[in-house]
DNA sequence: ACCTGAACACCGTTCAAGT
DNA sequence: ACCTGAACACCGTTCAAGT
């Protein structure tokens, strides 16, 4: 009973979306963005270039797919599942969740804050529920008042320092994890302290 | 006496590197790095795109060139001329120039931690230049032994806040330039502390 | 109903030919 | 000595034709 499947058809579908993003992540992680043609990834679902515009838009949009995609598994890779007393604690498991992500999908994530060809960035409302797991850990450090200001201090520097980690930025030597544990710690006590500068 | 400039030619040349790396920067602040064509670098400076190659490798180098020139600029506009008595106030005013520059050169800046295609990235060794003043600065606050790691959560935060910013990430609202004065004052407060961290 | 080759537009790049 | 049109390779995209 094929029917209880799908319809009929007299060519049933070689391939789909679901594999033709996978495809796309795939390429894109091995060949960079201009490594992701339509043909690379036609060839490695098994089809020719134009097959793939039964299922997809347009390149800009299979881009976008794959952002929104990698955006999806960066939200989960954040989530907390069991707050921890110490909301310290929980910041720095999420910084340290934060660089896995980035190390373990360098090109993927590129993609969410670059620049890319008109409909390829991915969906912005989508990019800004990763600051929720982030924006409630450092409101219960600093408090719901001050907690924007801090989040965007927190979310800055773990994207800076992860992004410039991925484009072999950091070349004085030293040591580079141990540099981005204190870099979560000189936050921590930052935003802990008053609000005022410390200068004055 | 033209011979004095230089030795008497058939044809002289119609453009120069000079003209076509403004050209060509200029267009890439215009119309992005897609914009960014052999043809439109080619037709700003009037001439045919293959009269490019005479002075130009390929593309990748060009691309290089102008984000060699972005990173010249941007080590000029964070250099410190006179340096203040208060080290966390030129560290205040480094982090206002770097928005700054971002913010007048967002796609020439974009293109300093991006992956670009090969040959396409700028000089390492001019890219690392980038940190010396900050690292001064920073040594000043923290001193010279602890400097490399706290002038890395530094650097980190403005390249991350600036690139969000210039990315449009910032969209649940608040003051960003607040947000941006307050970073850079929960990060000095941050190194000014003990070296463990807060929470122990 | 899906897949494909062929075709077209566009871009990077080379090169023989013009001046 | 520099510039150009023509040519080639490559990629995105469309479409008529195949099954």
């Amino acid at each position: 009973m094929c029917g209880m499947i799908g319809p009929m058809s007299p060519t049933p579908a070689r391939t789909s979306s679901h594999a033709i993003l996978a495809a796309a992540r795939a390429v894109l992680e091995d060949d960079g963005l201009d490594g992701l043609t339509m043909q690379a990834v036609a060839a490695r679902v098994g089809v020719r270039a134009p097959s793939l515009y039964k299922h997809v838009v347009d390149r800009a949009a299979l881009i976008r797919g794959v952002a929104d995609a990698v955006v999806a598994d960066l939200e989960d890779a954040l989530a907390i599942s069991r707050p921890s007393a110490e909301p310290g604690d929980d910041l720095r498991a999420i910084a340290r969740r934060y660089r896995a992500f980035v190390r373990a999908n360098p090109a993927g994530y590129g993609l969410l804050f670059a620049d890319l060809p008109a409909g390829a960035a991915p969906d912005p409302g989508r990019l800004a529920l990763l600051a929720r797991p982030i924006l409630e850990t450092v409101a219960r450090v600093v408090g719901e008042s001050d907690a924007l200001p801090a989040a965007r201090t927190f979310v800055a520097w773990a994207h800076g320092f992860t992004s410039m980690e991925r484009a072999g930025a950091f070349r004085l030597g030293g040591d580079i994890d141990a540099a981005y544990a204190a870099g979560v710690d000189v936050i921590l006590r930052g935003i802990s302290g008053p609000v005022t500068p410390a200068s004055t």
